[in-house]
DNA sequence: TGTCATTATGCTTTCGTATGCATGGAGGGT
DNA sequence: ACCCTCCATGCATACGAAAGCATAATGACA
C-alpha cells in the first residue's frame, strides 16, 4: 500500500537503485535521471521508509536524549534546542527517561536504534556510559560527566560565577551562608560544591555543616531545605541554590514563611533560566550559555557518530554571576 | 557486528524464526525451548533491532507528538505524561516540531515510520489532519481540533470554568473586563473566547473591544498585551489570559509598571500548571486535569492503531475556577 | 501396528533500501 | 576500424525479523 522505491522507478523508468542513488545525490547518477527521478518522487508522494534504510544502512539518523524528569524546567531548554540542532544536522531526537532501571534503558536505546546518545543525567557512578562503550554506541556528556570520562562532553565551569557572587556577597555583608546543594553522585553537584567553598574560602567565608541541605535538582528540594534552613535559631542571610530550579521553590518557601526576599534572606540560583529575569522573580544566578551548550551537545555528538575517531572533545562553559533583585544588603537583624 | 536473532538461534540450538516466536511469548513455542531461547538471550546480550522488525512487521511501535513551541511550559507538562503512558502502552514519543512548513512534517512523520501522531498544536485550518488521513496514518487531537474533526480528540469544556469565574468577578465588583486571547485559528482560543463572552453576558458584563488584545500562547503575549491594556486610560480592573503561561506574561508587565496584583488589577489563568500555585505566584486560574488529558491522548492513539474501526471519541474535560490571590476586589480607583 | 490429530519447530519468503559488482554504451586515440 | 576508458545504469544480494506454510515428532486410539 505504502510507496517504495520500486513504484518510484517504474514510474521514472529506471531500476530501484538508482532511485536510491538519486535521491542520495550520487555524482554517479545523470542530472536528466535525477530530475526524472525527482519528478516521479513528487508525483507519487514517495517518502523513503525509514525502517528500510535502516536495515540497509545499519544508520537510523536518530539519537536518543537521557533525561529523569521530564516535567523539570531546565530540561525544556535543553530539548528545544538540541532537537533544533539534531534537526539541522539531519538527526532526529528521541526522548527517554530513566524510568527503568540502567540496564533496560541500555537495551531500549540500542533496540531503538539509536546512532549515538546524550547523555543529560548521569551520576557519577552510573553503569550507563559503560554499557553504551561496551555496546560501541557513542555518547557524548552533557553537563555531567561519571566517572568514566572517556567520552566528549560539555561541561560548565563554575568557578569564575562563584568567585564573583561570593565576592559580591561579602561587600554585601552577608556572613552566614547557606547551600543548598544537589545529589552527592552528580559531577555538577560536586563541582559546584568545590567551587562554591572556595569561592568563599577566597572571601573569608565559609559553609557550616548546619547551613547546609542536599536533594535532587527540584523545586520541591529548594522548598524543603530552605524551610528548614529559615526555621533554625541564627538562619542564613544568603542561600546559594543547586539551580535555578531549586531557587524556585526557596523563593516559595521564603514566601510562605512570610520572610522577605531579599530583605530577610537572600537567593542565588544557578542556571539562568529565562524565567530567572522574569520581573515576578529577578532571581540572581550564576549564567552560562545553556542554549549554546545544548547545541554544542548536539553537535558533538554528530561529530562522534560520523567520525569516530575524532579526539575526544571537552568543550567547556564560562560563568558570570548575574546579580538581580534577590541578592541585597546581609538583614542588620543578623 | 551486532548480534542478531540468528546467533541466539544458533546458541539455543534452533532456529531463527524460533527466536522471534518464543521472544514474543507466542504460544505455540514450548515452555522449555523459551527457557532456552531466554537463556542466549541472556548470555549473548541480545536485543530485537527496531529496524528488522519495523520492516517486516510494519510497525513501528513510535508515536509522534507534534507541537510548535517546546520551550513553552504548557507542552513540557503534556510531553511527561504522554511519555510515560505510551512507555506503559509499549510504544516510544518521537517530538516533532513544526518549524517546517506542513508539507514538510507530514512527510517527516511517515518518513520517521510512526504508526500514529498526537496534534497538540493544530490550527482551525490546518491541512495536516487531511495529510494524515489521505496517507491513512491515524492521529488524535489533543487539546485543539481542527475543522476536520472526524478523528479521536480529547478536549477541554471551557463553560463551567469561566461561569464560575466570571461570577466571582462581579461579586468582587469587577466591570472593566480585559481579556488576552489566544489566536483566532485554534479551536482553544476559539472555544474560551465563546465562553468566557457567555460567561460574562450571563453575569451582566461584556468585553469592549479595547480591552481586547490577541497573540500566541506565550509569556511574551502576556507581557506586550498587559502593557497595552494597563496603559488606557480607564485600565481594566480584571484581565483574563488565554492560558497560564500567558498570565505570566501578564503578571511580569504588571510588576514592570508597578501595578499591584491584584491592588490594581485582578489576572485569571487557564490550565493550573503546577506553576500557578505557587506561593510566589498564586494565580487564579480556570482548572482542568491536564495530566489525565494527556494520557488519555496516549491511551486513544494507541487505540486507534490496535482497533482502526473503533468509533471515534471525543474525552470532555471538564473546568473549574481555582481562585488564588491574583483575584480580589476590584480597585476603588477604577 | 497403522492412522490420525496435535504440537513444536524448521523452511522460505517478505518487507524497502543500499551497495558491490557487472555491463552497456559513448567517445577518444591510434 | 578497433580497442580502451569512463560514465551511467542495472543486477543481485544483504540487512534482521516476522509470518505463512510445510513437516517432524509425539501420542492416542482402534
Amino acid at each position: 500500500m505504502a510507496i517504495t522505491s520500486r513504484d518510484v522507478a517504474r514510474l521514472a523508468g529506471v531500476s530501484q537503485p538508482t532511485v536510491s542513488r538519486a535521491l542520495r545525490d550520487d555524482p554517479r547518477v545523470s542530472e536528466m535521471t535525477k530530475a526524472k527521478v525527482r519528478a516521479a518522487v513528487d508525483r507519487l508522494g514517495y517518502v523513503p521508509s525509514e525502517a528500510g534504510r535502516a536495515l540497509s544502512s545499519g544508520r537510523t539518523r536518530r539519537i536518543g536524549l537521557l533525561v529523569t524528569d521530564l516535567e523539570n524546567q531546565f530540561y525544556a531548554h535543553i530539548i528545544a534546542p538540541a532537537h533544533l540542532q539534531l534537526e539541522q544536522l539531519g538527526y532526529q531526537l528521541m526522548l527517554h527517561t530513566e524510568t527503568a532501571d540502567n540496564e533496560t534503558i541500555v537495551e531500549r536505546l540500542i533496540a531503538n536504534g539509536v546512532d549515538g546518545v546524550i547523555l543529560a543525567t548521569t551520576t557519577v557512578d552510573s553503569v550507563v556510559p559503560l554499557r553504551l562503550r561496551d555496546r560501541g554506541l557513542p555518547f557524548v556528556y552533557f553537563n555531567r560527566t561519571a566517572s568514566f570520562a572517556d567520552a566528549d562532553a560539555t561541561v560548565v565551569e563554575p568557578a569564575s560565577g562563584f568567585a564573583a557572587a561570593a565576592s559580591r556577597a561579602v561587600a554585601l555583608g552577608h556572613s552566614r551562608i547557606g547551600a543548598i546543594l544537589g545529589p552527592s553522585n552528580t559531577s555538577t553537584a560536586q563541582s559546584r560544591e568545590v567551587a562554591l567553598r572556595a569561592a568563599l574560602a577566597a572571601n573569608g567565608l565559609d559553609l557550616s555543616p548546619h547551613n547546609i541541605r542536599r536533594g535532587p535538582f527540584d523545586t520541591r528540594t529548594g522548598d524543603d531545605a530552605t524551610t528548614s534552613l529559615l526555621g533554625q535559631l541564627s538562619p542564613p542571610t544568603l542561600i546559594f541554590c543547586a539551580n535555578d530550579v531549586v531557587s524556585y521553590g526557596a523563593l516559595n518557601a521564603a514566601r510562605r514563611l512570610g520572610a522577605a526576599v531579599p530583605g530577610d534572606v537572600s537567593i542565588i540560583g544557578f542556571d539562568d533560566l529565562p524565567a530567572a529575569s522574569w520581573p515576578i522573580i529577578e532571581l540572581s544566578t550564576i549564567a552560562y550559555d545553556l542554549t549554546t551548550m545544548a547545541r554544542e551537545a548536539a553537535r558533538l555528538i554528530a561529530r562522534r557518530i560520523e567520525q569516530p575517531d575524532a579526539p575526544v572533545l571537552h568543550v567547556k562553559y564560562e560563568t558570570s554571576f548575574v546579580e538581580r533583585r534577590t541578592l541585597a544588603l546581609a538583614s542588620p537583624s543578623a
